[in-house]
DNA sequence: TCCGGAGTTTGTTTCAGAGCAAAGTTCGGC
DNA sequence: GCCGAACTTTGCTCTGAAACAAACTCCGGA
């Protein structure tokens, strides 16, 4: 493997604090791979044995029922930490993680971990806040799961890939990562019909613009106003 | 305020591993305080000043939507820590919780949380590893709400009511705390009185037994069945 | 270039469960 | 012992969205 670069880490929040050489070590440990669009990084069960970064790429964060119903709990964005199980104690991940776009991941043994939080002190504080935005946002779709009607849900899923991938385009916000019906239907507890139905009307009133595994927001405003939602 | 007894704590896992001197000094820094039934602890969204630990009774943590609606996230009972946004580098409280019984807490201020997790090893530990069940908790809540039917969804919460709180009586096991049909639909995304008539129908098949704000499943195994989970 | 599979659209039917309405019941306080 | 508030039950109506069904479109690969 050709030596990793440490421009890579030093620009994100669980690094930003550290110096050059304490960048170098941590790459000296580091594994790096490439995972194609579809691929699971580890699945739901499994022993956590390592710890992740995501360096490039999307990823999503999903659950299966024992019915054999998937649902899709969050997404992950370049830059985030994942399959942090070891920070809270567990010694098997709580859910599958999945490429959503072909994707780039450090990983480290979680060996690794106690040193990390030991010997980087920014590491540590990073990470834990990384997890209380993660808890904040599972717990405010939940309440939105259980009181808002569908049209309202998808409209929240919607705004929240364009507050977390949207990238500009002359047309609108782009949601920067392939995404099917059946993966919106997977947020929101719908089924892949109703989202259709759903886009379908919202293009025809110039509120999205949507092609086959991909979606652009023409105007976000109305749809702030559809989710109902406060900010 | 009395003294407090260091057998208060020195059975609870966050200080198991602790010395005797040790758990008396953070009694030393605690306040202890009782709360009546509907009595908020703290409120979402205010300052995360404080963090707890119940040591009697049952609490809720509730969120509010704009829309004024209602939900309960999750229940806390004795022993457990809660409100510990710090753990997480939040300054605000993500949720409200309300004794749902009467109840007593011991509370700290958050600047001795670094204290806490420096100085004594298995706090931090066992903090995490609290956050880490809550957070699969919620998890497996909102893939819940997401895919099943509104019976299984109260079957399952009943169920995890009585796996938490569960005491053994002559005619079944027992919810130890008040709990009202509002509260069950507040926990599962439905209204009073769908929750009322699945449980009616339910006593009718010697499923459950319930007055006013007490609950008593009779027929655990049948519960299970209807709540379609695995394990 | 054609084929097949994956993703999308649209129509129709059906029903679980919300919403509305109104009694009944229990309990704590006066 | 009475009153009113809080909680519960039950009936009825109506609708949002699931389920079922089928066609259509795009794309990559042989």
């Amino acid at each position: 493997m050709p030596k990793l670069d440490e421009s890579l880490l030093s620009d994100l929040p669980p690094f930003s604090l550290l110096e050059r050489s304490q960048i170098r070590e941590i790459l000296d440990h580091a594994v790096s791979r490439r995972y194609e669009e579809g691929t699971a990084i580890f699945r739901e069960g499994h022993d956590a044995d390592r710890f992740y970064l995501l360096l490039d790429g999307y990823l999503r964060v999903v659950r299966t029922t024992p019915g054999g119903d998937q649902i899709i709990v969050l997404h992950i964005s370049p830059g985030q930490l994942f399959g942090i199980a070891p920070a809270l104690q567990r010694d098997t991940y709580p859910a599958t993680s999945i490429a959503a776009a072909e994707s780039i991941a450090l990983s480290w043994p979680v060996s690794l971990w106690s040193d990390f939080t030991a010997n980087y002190p920014g590491f540590a504080t990073e990470s834990y806040k990384t997890l209380g935005q993660r808890l904040g946002q599972i717990q405010e779709t939940l309440t939105e799961m259980a009181t808002q009607a569908v049209e309202k849900r998808v409209a929240c899923a919607l705004l929240r890939m364009v507050n977390q991938s949207g990238r500009k385009t002359a047309e609108g916000i782009e949601i920067a990562f392939p995404i099917t019906r059946q993966n919106i239907s997977e947020m929101t507890g719908t089924t892949l019909h109703t989202v259709s139905r759903l886009l379908s009307g919202w293009q025809k009133d110039g509120i999205v613009q949507s092609t086959r595994k991909h979606i652009v927001v023409t105007d976000p405003h109305q749809l702030v106003l559809l989710s109902g939602m406060q900010g």
